[in-house]
DNA sequence: GACGTAACGCAACAGCGTTGCTTTATTCTG
DNA sequence: CAGAATAAAGCAACGCTGTTGCGTTACGTC
């Protein structure tokens, strides 16, 4: 293994810095990613030349735009690599392989038993990364695995709640490593998710979060570009936010979360409540973090959104009225029901050509 | 103008990364430094020769452990660097200056009058720092100023509420930067705050929260080692976080609002229940971005720190009673009342010798 | 007093982006 | 239609970073 010098990292996050560029989709001159990356052309003629070495970018013919000689346009190539990304949940396990600019190559969804045990889990998840690793072309980089519920990201283990789970304390990467032998992610959903979403859309979302509504409640952030994992990789939990100090008991032995407020709201069919619950969570996170765009993801939410986004807006615009420099964007994922697979896919992207986060330490 | 090369940032973030952890006080060894930085220990003497020339750093001895030449120490020179740091309150100006570690050479107060026009305002201010300038030895690096209420960090003007305020608009950094003809900056109370905290003490809180109750409520965030600003620099106003949906009214129109609820209870004199609220909103605010320090300071919290921080240690242990991998310590700031004031300061120190955050990018 | 050891320094080196200049390809002009 | 003007790209030398290899220094041990 090489030494990784501090040299290596200024190539590499300049590399990193062009890919973010080119993923936009569109052709980008020389002179637009100089102004980007803030060198000069001479030094992007470097970096696309080792980009394309690799494969990773091609040129993409010239403009002439008046006098002198035509500019030439560069792309980056999309098929050069590819990740698998996999969605895990106590029913269903979704599979996708996702390319170099994080789009869908191919995707695949089976059932699986209730409370498997992890042997057999871990056979469901070996056979899916195998079957997927056969799709697509470029070099494989890994596989990414997301799921609900606390996850140690740096570890690599399942947590798992106190409530009797088999999985609990499982050391699924390690495990999925030993038999897969490439590298493995394993990530907390609402963390992938807005990876994906960032991923592909890396300068619109330096400062997002990501409610993702499935059975339960998370909120993942981007903030300044870099995503939030917190001290113990436990950022996101929100689903037990205080909405009403003295609502109703939850399980976790306080009143009034919003987990369980917008549940019971959601179970007597009423909606708008539940969205206010939504809407008030969103709103308390603007002020805390200051993120200027909202996506709103996972299956709950795909089958109110309207009244979601809604309640939501309006809430932002009633509880930002003494701030109107303040603006929020609150957008739907793009993604559908891929949203945690192609964003676990786009975690193993970004680990390896994604910014670097530190510039100094070891490692 | 230099040209800033990215091997100018290179050699800047291992300044600071230096610099970072000769801070704590305690000599360093090349050796240690080597290991901190992940760089060779032939690059550490380069780094330091560089620190010694601007004479930020010196020789400290040497100790003998054995066999072999005695290990050479160094330590950080804090009188080398000051910067001025002050404090603006409706009532008061707070001014210190701190040196390169952050520590307080001085400190002096004075009252304001109620409802200064700008342009007195600004004579209070320069007049300030102007004292202050006098004071202390070293480079003077700039200085930072500290205010409630909504500011404008990267555009130095100060937003202030819909309310009428003779302050609202006013540009105070470039009135400040012209009529001192130095550095200077602009921040939110409990931003600059959180910056005071960190700069002392970067590696205990690179994942931490510093709640701040004075007048109103804030909260800033520490993450990753680095300041949480937001997209419109609006970050930590958590004074109108919902804790009772549907609560007491508050002036900004929704219900139950903390800094309502907070000052409602202080008022009849429960401050059990003010301690509560404290404790939902860290809490929640543990769950989202998983800090594992809380800071609390702020006259208001010094008044009543054991109530407030037994009540916030106990709502964080029941409320992560399923997470017991999640721990959090609540600390009282060091500060005590010069909190922002230093904050300030540090900021100005952040700017000139903090870790850089990004290594692309123009500028 | 010779030897092993550990920290340190010097000098050559590799690789990054920068600088200055040349080459190339287009449009404009006479 | 030829020549000047223009703009993008390439080549080569350079400055700076940290790295590598080896020699030097200062200590303890035998």
């Amino acid at each position: 293994m090489r030494p990784s010098t501090p040299l290596d990292r200024v190539a590499g996050a300049h590399d990193a810095a062009v890919l973010a560029v080119a993923r936009r989709g569109e052709p980008v001159s020389r002179t637009d990613l100089a102004e980007a990356l803030g060198v000069t052309p001479q030094a992007i003629s470097k970096i696309l030349a080792r980009l394309m070495e690799r494969g990773m970018m091609a040129g993409a013919g010239s403009i002439i735009s008046g006098p002198g000689k035509p500019t030439t346009l560069y792309r980056i190539v999309p098929s050069s690599r590819r990740a698998i990304g996999l969605h895990l949940t106590r029913t269903r396990l979704r599979g996708v392989v996702a390319d170099l600019t994080g789009e869908v190559v191919s995707h695949r969804e089976i059932e699986i038993g209730h409370r498997q045990p992890v042997p057999e889990l871990l056979e469901t998840l070996t056979a899916q990364a195998r079957e997927l690793a056969d799709v697509g072309s470029g070099t494989l980089l890994g596989v990414g695995l997301g799921m609900p519920g606390p996850v140690d990201f740096s570890g690599g283990v399942y947590r798992g709640t106190s409530a009797p789970d088999p999985w609990r304390g499982a050391e699924i990467r390690r495990m999925l490593v030993d038999a897969l032998a490439m590298p493995v992610l394993l990530d907390h959903d609402s963390r992938a998710a807005i990876v994906g979403e960032t991923w592909s859309q890396p300068d619109l979302l330096r400062n997002a979060a990501l409610v993702l509504v499935e059975d339960g409640l998370g909120a993942s952030l981007s903030i300044d570009g870099s995503i939030v994992r917190g001290a113990h990789s436990h950022a996101g939990e929100v689903g037990h936010t205080v909405v009403r100090m003295d609502g109703a008991p939850c399980e976790c032995g306080r009143r009034g979360c919003a987990q369980a407020e917008f549940a019971a709201s959601l179970g007597r069919g009423d909606v708008e409540d539940a969205a206010q619950v939504l809407a008030t969570i969103v709103l308390d996170l603007v002020r805390l973090v200051d993120v200027d765009r909202v996506v709103l993801g996972g299956s709950t939410v795909y089958a109110h959104h309207e009244q979601m986004m809604g309640a939501i807006r309006s809430a932002l615009e009633a509880g930002l009225r003494e701030e109107p420099w303040v603006h929020v964007e609150v957008m739907l994922s793009t993604r559908g029901t891929d949203l945690i697979a192609v964003g676990s896919a786009c975690e193993v992207l970004e680990h390896e050509y994604g910014l670097p986060t530190a510039l100094v330490g070891p490692e």
